[in-house]
DNA sequence: TAACTATACTTCTATATAGAACTAAAGATG
DNA sequence: CATCTTTAGTTCTATATAGAAGTATAGTTA
């Protein structure tokens, strides 16, 4: 019977939905997790059934929970990594759309510059953890990333072993570091190569490149990981729906 | 007391949201009129409020309707005819985003290409309306349009007095033709510009642009309007949230 | 063993009811 | 006339209840 706080004269349904996202964002609930019934939850709570399914629905609307009818309410396994890729017309050539390849070309500790300490809001002084990756499909290079992250929260990812960071991230901060990537904002433009790009990308220099440059937050919107990659403009392509 | 057609064994608050999107589609219920209230609606059909509340809120979530608390449940005015915007960063020298300025250039009856036939559903042999825009902000130009649009759906749209069409085309559409643009889909790529294009825009032949296939359609899927738009590449910006 | 059955869980659908919160307009008051 | 009050409409919140429908497992049967 755990009564509800935050105690403005929000709607219950609300504020139940804010103590169960916190739940999840202080680990007491992990990725792919069973919840409590919504009958369990509702007397936990102390309201009614409606008022906690109300709740519940409304984490599934934002993406942090995931029912299954006769089964139960997890927690969602966010996984995205790839998604970069929906902007690339890249796929192996038998034309299944698998996860690419990836080559760590550096990683290092580092002074981060100005723009990413500001979007990873590292103190002045603070530390960042700073990596080069390339990533092929068939052996051919498509996308060169440059990513950051704050050395406070991710400080164990330096002691991984090479060989057992696979293409994805994402699940790796989650396992080493305790830091669940649940959302990202991106941005998209267009440039021209720099030599040592062009190079990387088997590119003449100068060719029209993709820049997406993603910043990658937790539950409770932390920073997590400053991201830009680059790939070439004639394999890039993105739909989409608008209403 | 309308009982629920479509007598499948679909859930009662699904197959009323269906009867009630069909009344937006056979434009009984227009853009901006105002629903019955949700007790009248249960009523009329025959089911508990809590049933029809439950169709009026995914018709809601599909972005047909809108509700406001104390005034009632309305059918959504769509308005994302400026929204190609989103994609550049074009602005007015003051700041504000204003709807650019547009300058017709062409607009005949046309047999449209192979593609644009079977994006629109035109049969062999039928008839469509061709048109070319530029749209200017400060008097500059900045996006090159082609567009196509059905002529058996939209033929009045001929007789329309150029200076009758405002930059935004969707509206007449509506009032003119009494089709609504409800959603869209678009597919961007990065191209080379072609001298035509580069002439028109006022740039380099060959600098990079973007391409932006935009295929409109109406509340019933209908396609309505094909459309090509061409911009500078390096005035290209897209932001977007992930989860 | 293999296939069916019963059972105990879960979420989902549907109903009914009561009052809060908000909006718009008609009516009363100064 | 201007301002406040009432009133009738709307959606929104919250509760309670009953049963349908899907899932997983333990138990039974052939």
């Amino acid at each position: 019977m755990s009564a509800l706080s935050g105690d403005t004269r929000l709607p219950r349904y609300q504020r139940l939905a804010e103590a169960l996202r916190q739940e999840v964002v202080e680990r007491r609930w992990k990725p792919g997790d069973r919840l409590p019934s919504e009958n369990d939850i509702a007397a936990l709570y102390g309201v009614a059934t409606g008022t906690a399914r109300q709740a519940l629905v409304q984490l599934v609307k934002e993406g942090l929970l995931k029912r299954e009818h006769g089964r139960g309410t997890f927690v969602r396994r966010p996984n995205f990594d790839q998604s970069l890729f929906r902007f690339f017309r890249f796929w192996a050539k038998d034309g299944v759309r698998s996860v690419p390849e990836s080559r760590i070309l550096r990683r290092v500790m580092a002074a981060p510059p100005g723009h990413v300490a500001r979007s990873l809001r590292i103190e002045d002084g603070g530390g960042a953890i700073n990596m080069s990756r390339l990533r092929l499909i068939d052996g051919e290079p498509v996308v060169a990333e440059e990513i950051w992250l704050p050395l406070d929260l991710m400080e164990k990812f330096l002691d991984v072993a090479e060989a057992d960071i696979g293409p994805l991230l994402y699940p790796v901060y989650d396992e080493v570091c305790g830091q669940t990537v649940a959302r990202a904002e991106e941005s998209l433009t267009v440039e021209s190569s720099a030599p040592e790009t062009a190079r990387l990308l088997r590119l003449e220099a100068g060719a029209p490149i993709i820049v997406i440059d993603r910043l990658a937050r937790g539950y409770d919107d932390t920073p997590l990981e400053w991201r830009r990659s680059r790939g070439a403009a004639d394999r890039f392509h993105y739909h989409t729906e608008i209403r």
